[in-house]
Parts: structure tokens; C-alpha cells; sequence
RNA sequence: GAUCUGGUAGCUCAGCUGGUAGAGCAACGCCCUUUUAAGGCGUGGGUCCUGGGUUCGAACCCCAGCCAGAUCACCA
């Protein structure tokens, strides 16, 4: 919870406003400040003397009498600038030392500095300020992280709930954080251009959707007022990037902030970000390599390197990865073999085998369980998991060498699925049945299976689908791995929670109340008939409002001999 | 959804078997012209998450709630 109310330091930096206007200084000037650098690059290629113009926060100050060392942070990182008294007040004048830097700034205010290089006799590389302009003020106390000797850093400021609430203080005061974000940035970009390079074509479907399909999850209902139905925020782009496919264009991808309703935990956000890429005349064999390729490209561009740490584990992006059928995977991990056998044989199996099953489970779903509890855990390094039972993947493609199974891959790192994607189901009779499997899926109770039937997806295949392959990488997840946070609300930038509530302290005060009060605040005490009158309301309502106010416990009245006075009462 | 842990100054945290709150940094005042977790002296700052209860007395014990984190379940 939060309380709207200035603390004592709040206070302090709202009356400095006021003098420093009085000194005829804006705090908040409109200017075009001319940057010429950046803290990390003056540091990095030090050249003794240079003129530079930096700008940033304040984010320490030293003050040794008539000199004084600060630290500017900008964009980029922390430079030390120098103030000497009679060096920025060259006259008798020493106002702006004395009073402006001294007194009336504050850590975390914007200011900009004129001035040249130099090396301290500790060889800290500051500048040496000839001239400070205050660019914007900050009222707001920031916590104040420091680094010591040892490089250990004290007071961090780590409480997760008001880092990712005030997302804006987490990444002033803590570089690390700031750098999760640049390597997503880096990460997009990387893919981006990876696609680009080939030729694909970037395109953009809908978020809002009538029918919300291409994978099963639950879907956010909203409602649009003039075609007056219901819309559901989408789940996947799948549907619609075939769609264009079908309309002609051989290679098209998707960043798509996807919605679902479900849980939130350290894995889960109710919007997150995936890419959805689709290439026609290709096969899952040609997205298994299209897929290592790319992610050696990612880590490399992000990292510099193919190796990642996560917690406890050391990943390898480097390509191939190994590939093993889903079959394969439980027998190597159950000795049970899955193929040929009877959903009663599989359901048996998994009862005596410690896990819950219930009659709505199909032999896919039965599959996905013994493989989720026994197998996926295992993989650490990328490895592809391929060749899905065909009832838990209704828009993926038959084998072509077992039609009980479907051409799909799934990437697993660290025991978690990162990367989706198969051989797309392109014959739209068989597309048809698979729906009309989902939906009685849905029936018998399954939660997961579909329960729309997208009979505009089903049109648009009936014109005919070049063969294609298609695949999806969740974006947060790869970004965990990168820059090894186990927590998908540490790599998105403002990650949902329950919304904050900010009261106000103290009674709510009416229309009237607040009259009376904010005449009394100005003044403190003042006789009663005078109050009145500056008041200007009706008899009732001056009584009802100065009757509420002392039972508020906010006023007083004091009766003298010829007056009475009424009085506030300082809490 | 279940279990556990936590919520005290701007920030990080102490606070014993219940006796109406402390430290460091930050702030404010004073001293100091190359310091760097600068230093020295002094001062102010708190609905102890909220609401009930027990008690002469609650930050502390009990109950209910809010928020968060971790683990598990569910969910890609």
C-alpha cells in the first residue's frame, strides 16, 4: 500500500523549488542541452584537457568545503565531475556554489556540465566543471545503493514487489537490471535481422480476435462495442501467419505480445511475448537446423559467446543439438515403450507408475504426462524432442513413416520448453477432423483440447497451403536463459500485478470541509467570524463543516475573552 | 488453489521471555580546495501492512484480511 503523503526530505525538495526560482533558476527548464559524450566513452578513450558537455543525475556528492566531487550518471554509466568554488564563481559571487550545488540540489536531479578532463591524484578520470546547469529536479528521495572497496554493494535496493512496481527506480539504481533490458534488446534485434537476412517478410495479425485459436489455453474475453460482440485477446498467431501464406508470401514472422488466462509464477505472465515464424517448401528436419542455427546466432549476438549460465547449470547454444522421439525419450527414461500400445495399456501404466490420470485424458494427453513427470526434466543442453502423438497436436502434419504420430519438435532447455514447431498440417479434410476430434476432446471434459472450430482458418486451406513449417520460441523464456534470471518477472520490464492501492491519509474531507481547511492550513489560527466570512458559505454548511472538522480531531476552537478562535491542530 | 516465509525511517535491516522503537546510509545545520562506501561534530525524521482480540500494557501473542516472495499443483 501506498500513502499519498510527503515525507519530511519530500518536503524540504518542494521548498527548494521555490528558492531556487527565487535565485531565478527554473527547475524544470524547456532546453536543448548540447550532449557532447557519454560517461563510459570519456573514461573509455581519456583525453586530458578535452571540453565535454554531459549530462545526467546527480548521483553523489562529496563536499569538502570550497571544492566538491559528484557523480553524473547518464545513459551509459557514472562519470566523477570536479566543482571547485572559485572556478564555477569566478567573482565575489559564490552563489551558485554555495547555495545552488550545495544546498538546493539533491541526488537524483538532472543536471548538465560543461567542462575538461582530467585525472585526480588518484587517477579517477572527472571533469572539471566550468559551468552546471540544473536541467530537472527530483522531489522523490532514491534509494542510494553504494559500492564499496571490495566492490561489495551495500543498501541494494532489492525488494522485488517495489522493483518491478517502480520499474523506473529499479533500473536507475541498479546497472544490472538495465543491462537484463539492453540484452533483450540486443536479443530482438539479433532475430530480427536473422529473419531479414534470409528474406522473410515481418508482418503484423490481429490481437483482437472473434475466435481465439492456434493453441490451446485460455483465452482474455473482452468486448467490442459497436459490432457489439464478444472478442478474445489472442492466444497464438498461428492461424493468421498461414493465412497469409495461403495468400502468397513464402516466409513470414511475427513478434506477438500473446495473452492467456491462467496462472501467474516465476514462469508465467498473463502477456507474454513469442515469435511465430513460418517458411513454406521447408519440413520440421529443415526447422530443426533453421532453429540451432538461429539460436547459436541469438546467444553469440547477446552474449559473445554460445555458452550460458542458468542457476546451477552451464548450457551450450552451440549447434547440432541432439535429437530424440518422444518413444525413445520414455523408454530411455521408464524402460516402458509407448508404441502399439492401447489408451487402456498407457492409462494402466500410468496409475501403476504415480501418475494421475482421469477419464478425460486421451492417449496423447496420457503421453505428454508420463514424458512431463519422468523425461523433460533431464534435458539440460538444447535438445530437440521430436514426433508427438497426433492427439495433442491437431495443426500439425501426419509422419509421413507412422501415422499415429505427428511431425513435431519441441525444443527443450534446462527441462524447459522453448521452442514449438512441426511440419504443418496442410490437407484440409484431415485439418477438419482434427478440430472435430478437439471439440469432442472438450466434450469428455479436457480442459486443454480446443473448443472452436475456425471454419474461416479451414476455408482459406481449402484454396491450398504450400507444405510449410512453422515455429514458435517464447521470447521471456529465451531471455531467462541469456541473462540466467530464473524469473520471467525479472526480464519483463513491467510485469503484471495485482494493482496498487494509494490512499490518502487522514479523513476524506467534503467540499465544504476542505474550504474551511485549506483557509485554516494557510493561516494556522484564525478568529471565527473572519473564517467565516473568507469561507463564503451558508450558515448551515460553515457550521456542519467546522463541526466535522473538530471531530475529525483536525481543528480546535479556543474561546478568548472578546473572540473566538478556531485553531488547527498540527499531527 | 495449497503450504511456508516476509511486510518496522527515503534505502538496507536490528528489535531477546510482551514494557509505546534503534543502527548504517540518505536528509537538515556547521567545519574541510583532488575525494571516492571521503571524514569530523550536531539535529530532525516512524498510521511498526490493515482491522479486530487477549493484556494494566502489543512491532512482538491470537484471529481475520491485504500485498509480495519461495515451493508445489494447475497451466505451455
Amino acid at each position: 500500500m501506498s500513502i499519498i503523503e510527503h515525507s519530511e526530505q519530500e518536503i524540504q525538495r518542494r521548498e527548494k523549488l521555490t528558492k531556487l526560482r527565487a535565485l531565478g533558476i527554473n527547475p524544470y527548464p524547456a532546453i536543448l542541452f548540447p550532449v557532447s559524450d557519454y560517461s563510459t566513452d570519456l573514461k573509455k578513450n581519456f583525453e586530458e584537457g578535452k571540453n565535454v558537455c554531459i549530462a545526467g543525475r546527480m548521483m553523489s556528492q562529496r563536499d569538502m568545503g570550497k571544492a566538491s566531487f559528484a557523480e553524473i550518471q547518464d545513459s551509459k554509466g557514472r562519470i566523477q565531475v570536479y566543482l571547485n568554488r572559485d572556478e564555477i564563481c569566478p567573482g565575489d559571487d559564490k552563489t551558485i556554489y554555495n547555495t545552488v550545488f550545495k544546498k538546493l540540489l539533491d541526488l537524483g536531479d538532472f543536471i548538465g556540465i560543461k567542462g575538461s578532463l582530467f585525472k585526480t591524484k588518484v587517477g579517477e578520470i572527472s571533469i572539471k566543471v566550468n559551468e552546471m546547469t540544473l536541467l530537472s529536479k527530483s522531489l522523490k528521495p532514491l534509494p542510494l545503493p553504494k559500492t564499496d572497496a571490495n566492490g561489495e554493494i551495500h543498501d541494494a535496493f532489492t525488494d522485488p514487489e517495489t522493483r518491478y512496481r517502480q520499474r523506473y527506480t529499479d533500473l536507475i539504481v541498479n546497472p544490472h537490471v538495465k543491462n537484463v533490458f539492453i540484452k533483450r534488446g540486443k536479443l530482438m534485434h539479433a532475430m530480427r535481422s536473422f529473419f531479414i537476412d534470409k528474406g522473410y517478410h515481418e508482418i503484423e495479425t490481429p490481437i483482437l480476435q472473434a475466435i481465439p485459436g492456434g493453441a490451446s489455453a485460455r483465452p482474455f474475453i473482452t468486448h467490442h462495442n459497436t459490432l457489439n460482440v464478444p472478442m478474445y485477446l489472442r492466444i497464438a498467431c498461428e492461424l493468421y501467419l498461414k493465412k497469409t501464406l495461403i495468400g502468397g508470401f513464402d516466409g513470414v514472422f511475427e513478434f506477438a505480445k500473446t495473452f492467456r488466462n491462467e496462472g501467474m509464477d516465476r514462469t508465467h505472465n498473463p502477456e507474454f511475448s513469442m515469435m511465430e515464424i513460418y517458411v513454406a517448401y521447408k519440413d520440421y528436419n529443415w526447422m530443426m537446423d533453421f532453429t540451432e542455427n538461429l539460436l547459436e546466432h541469438c546467444a553469440i549476438s547477446v552474449n559473445g559467446s554460445t555458452k550460458v549460465t542458468f542457476g546451477d547449470h552451464k548450457i551450450d547454444f552451440k549447434a547440432p543439438y541432439k535429437k530424440v522421439t518422444m518413444r525413445q525419450s520414455i523408454i530411455d527414461f521408464t524402460q516402458f515403450d509407448i508404441k502399439n500400445k492401447s489408451e487402456d495399456d498407457i492409462h494402466n501404466w500410468c496409475i501403476n507408475n504415480d501418475i494421475e490420470v482421469d477419464k478425460t485424458m486421451g492417449k496423447g494427453k496420457l503421453i505428454d504426462e508420463i514424458f512431463g513427470k519422468y523425461c523433460e526434466k533431464n534435458y539440460i543442453d538444447p535438445t530437440f524432442i521430436i514426433d508427438y502423438p497426433k492427439e495433442m497436436s491437431p495443426l500439425c502434419k501426419e509422419h509421413r513413416d507412422d501415422s499415429s504420430l505427428t511431425e513435431r519438435f519441441e525444443l527443450i532447455v534446462c527441462g524447459k520448453e522453448l521452442a514449438n514447431a512441426y511440419t504443418e498440417l496442410n490437407d484440409p479434410i484431415d485439418q477438419k477432423k482434427r478440430f472435430e476430434d478437439q471439440l469432442k476432446l472438450a466434450e469428455r471434459g479436457d480442459e486443454e483440447a480446443g473448443e472452436f472450430i475456425d471454419y474461416d482458418f479451414l476455408r482459406s486451406l481449402e484454396y491450398g497451403m504450400p507444405p510449410t513449417s512453422g515455429m514458435g520460441i517464447g521470447i521471456d523464456r529465451l531471455t531467462m536463459f541469456l541473462t540466467n534470471n530464473q524469473s520471467i518477472q525479472e526480464v519483463i520490464l513491467f510485469p503484471q500485478m495485482k494493482p496498487e492501492v494509494f490512499i490518502k491519509k487522514g479523513p476524506n474531507l467534503s467540499e465544504n470541509e476542505k474550504i474551511i481547511f485549506d483557509l485554516l492550513s494557510k493561516e494556522k489560527s484564525i478568529e471565527l467570524n473572519s473564517l467565516k466570512e473568507a469561507c463564503g458559505l451558508s450558515n448551515k454548511k460553515w457550521d456542519l463543516g467546522l463541526k466535522a472538522l473538530r471531530n475529525y480531531g483536525l481543528t480546535r476552537v479556543i474561546k478568548e475573552e472578546d473572540s473566538i478562535i478556531i485553531e488547527i491542530i498540527n499531527q
